[in-house]
DNA sequence: GAGATTTTGAGGTACGTAAATCAGAAATAG
DNA sequence: CTATTTCTGATTTACGTACCTCAAAATCTC
């Protein structure tokens, strides 16, 4: 059987009620008698059960979600997952408030992680935009106990408490060698088109594209990067120009968002010869129906999904001090191709 | 606040002990009155606090693994998740055992199989073999209301309650696209490595690769397909003649075990001009190795960690005719190049 | 309509932990 | 050596559900 509380208490020599006071960190216990009751829990293997201290304390874990508003599909379909997630709070004892924030906004992240101080939540999750006052916010939250993980964009390692998302300079890297590799041996031009040079995901993302297509296929050129804003409009435009003056286009790289655009501009030389070979970033319906006619090559994809769900399940372990399965909470880069779509 | 048993009870106007009774399906309940209490749990949006419940049962879910023995790295990766999850079973209520079977062998699963039937745990989780006697003996055992889910290998869906492991027909198309992609326009001869072409999984896979690669390289001549028995010496001396016999071979698929094997042929030929490209399953130390090294060039993966920890929850689920979140628990096809590695 | 049977109610204990109260013991200050 | 403060023990209630017993009520049988 299972050691319990009574056990700590009897293997300790001590009375249950001190037992409480050291395993809740409540005060009026002398150091002396805490490590009694430490090298007693130590010694006879006692885990709490947190499904009966949860169930005592009738606890619900308050959670907030920071989300940038926005048409995008990625953050739309980001939303959706935190709702979905919110629809299961009753069964995970969690109650999650989202809140959406104008996209790439500093100072409207930053009212919005002042306005949790009042009644700090336990966790938070946040699409960071990385600005030194939003690291001044973020580190003022923390400094009340709330746990903060970032979503999708990071921040330095230091200033919050887990990053839920992908390493974005390999999400580059492997967009390169796949673009390389596509283009085996060939000559021309590659476009890349971000969403703005200012987030740092996408200066990642860029970073290791350049760096990757540079080993693997020096004889390609990459042409200056463009900002579509990620926006469908400007994306659009902004391919449509590009095949229009390079006709024999090698590549498209979309490291942002707005492949609305991008799979329009390409549709319409859909019937042309050598087309370029395509590849994106996050599966949505507009990327997996292109790529499902062959007008993408590739998508690469970081799954909402998942990045919620951990997130939610390590602030709830960070919460209540609980290791995580690191191999578990790890959010793989999915490469998808028409073959393996999910 | 959340809806309790007592909340039933006055909103159906019973007592508890009828609020139980129905919940619990114990008899001694009429019709008329079951229905008036599923009414009122269905009105209200009652919700079974299952860590409640667990609790007052102190419950442990016992499931049984039955894993195949064998040096594979992969199935060996699989028994370490499962000894992992395994030491995780305090905290998850779970009690996990885990059985070793001779790999490939339909006579040695259902004695093991038959033998659960004397004191039937609650779930089981198997990598099956699929024949005849281990359907009979599958349905012997979910007559007595054991939970089965297929792991890695699948059997027909009417035969288990849920299956954790990749779409292994999309991921022989995934191969046949990477290599005709990686092989741009090029001519020449493509050799195959099964396991055993016995196996439901290679059979899947190779259908898939021929189909796709035909698809997309036509002018790829596929070489008839040997078998190595996943085993790595033979895979070796099958990689090393292949190559011999035709050095100008384009690419390698080996879409079974044994890549400790081939990497090792691979490695005598490292300088020569025009190695093969070359694509294999499942990332393990081997071939993580290789890819790194260059000498492979792709490698599609289904994430063994994963697939142990989603049985678990698909068992523990279905255990209490819980829903099960079903885009969670899809296993995805990993395809692993030298800049994505976990 | 009496007796047998089935159905329902009321109440309790248990699971493992949290959190509170209050009395008593031990340590520290003066 | 008191007076005070700080620590510790004993006990109780609660969380939401399961499961048990015993009695009472309703229904069925002849």
């Amino acid at each position: 059987m299972r050691p319990t509380v009574h056990d700590i208490a009897e293997a300790a020599g001590v009375s249950l009620a001190t037992v409480d006071r050291v395993l809740n960190r409540r005060p009026g216990v002398r150091t002396q008698t805490r490590a009694k009751v430490e090298d007693a829990i130590a010694r006879i293997g006692f885990i709490r059960d947190m499904a009966a201290a949860n169930l005592a304390k009738s606890r619900i874990y308050p959670l907030v979600f920071i989300v940038p508003q926005g048409e995008n599909s990625f953050m739309a379909g980001l939303r959706s997952e935190v709702e979905a997630a919110a629809g299961r709070s009753m069964q995970e004892r969690i109650a999650i408030r989202l809140i959406d924030v104008p996209a790439f906004d500093a100072a409207a992240l930053v009212k919005c992680l002042e306005s949790l101080l009042e009644i700090p939540p336990a966790g938070v999750a946040v699409v960071a935009v990385d600005a030194p006052e939003v690291h001044a916010a973020i580190e003022r939250l923390r400094e009340t106990g709330t746990i903060v993980v970032t979503l999708v964009s990071d921040l330095p390692a230091a200033l919050r408490d887990h990053f839920a998302g992908v390493d974005n300079v390999a999400a580059g890297r492997t967009a390169g060698r796949l673009m390389g590799r596509f283009l085996a041996g060939r000559q021309g031009k590659v476009a890349v088109i971000a969403g703005s040079m200012l987030v740092g995901d996408h200066r990642d993302r860029l970073e290791g594209f350049r760096e990757r297509l540079h080993d693997i296929a020096p004889s390609l050129q990459i042409l200056p990067v463009m900002e579509s804003h990620d926006d469908p409009n400007a994306a659009h435009a902004l391919v449509a120009d590009t095949l229009s003056d390079h006709p024999n286009l090698a590549g498209i790289y979309n490291l942002g968002a707005g492949n609305r655009g991008l799979v329009k501009a390409l549709e319409a030389r859909r019937h042309a010869a050598g087309v370029p070979v395509t590849i994106v970033h996050e599966l949505t319906p507009f990327t997996r129906e292109a790529l499902q006619t062959g007008l993408i090559d590739a998508v690469l994809n970081q799954d909402a999904g998942h990045e919620v769900r951990s997130a939610i399940r390590v602030l709830k372990a960070r919460i209540d001090g609980q290791p995580v399965v690191a191999a578990q909470e790890r959010i793989r880069i999915d490469i998808f191709l028409k073959d393996n779509l999910p």
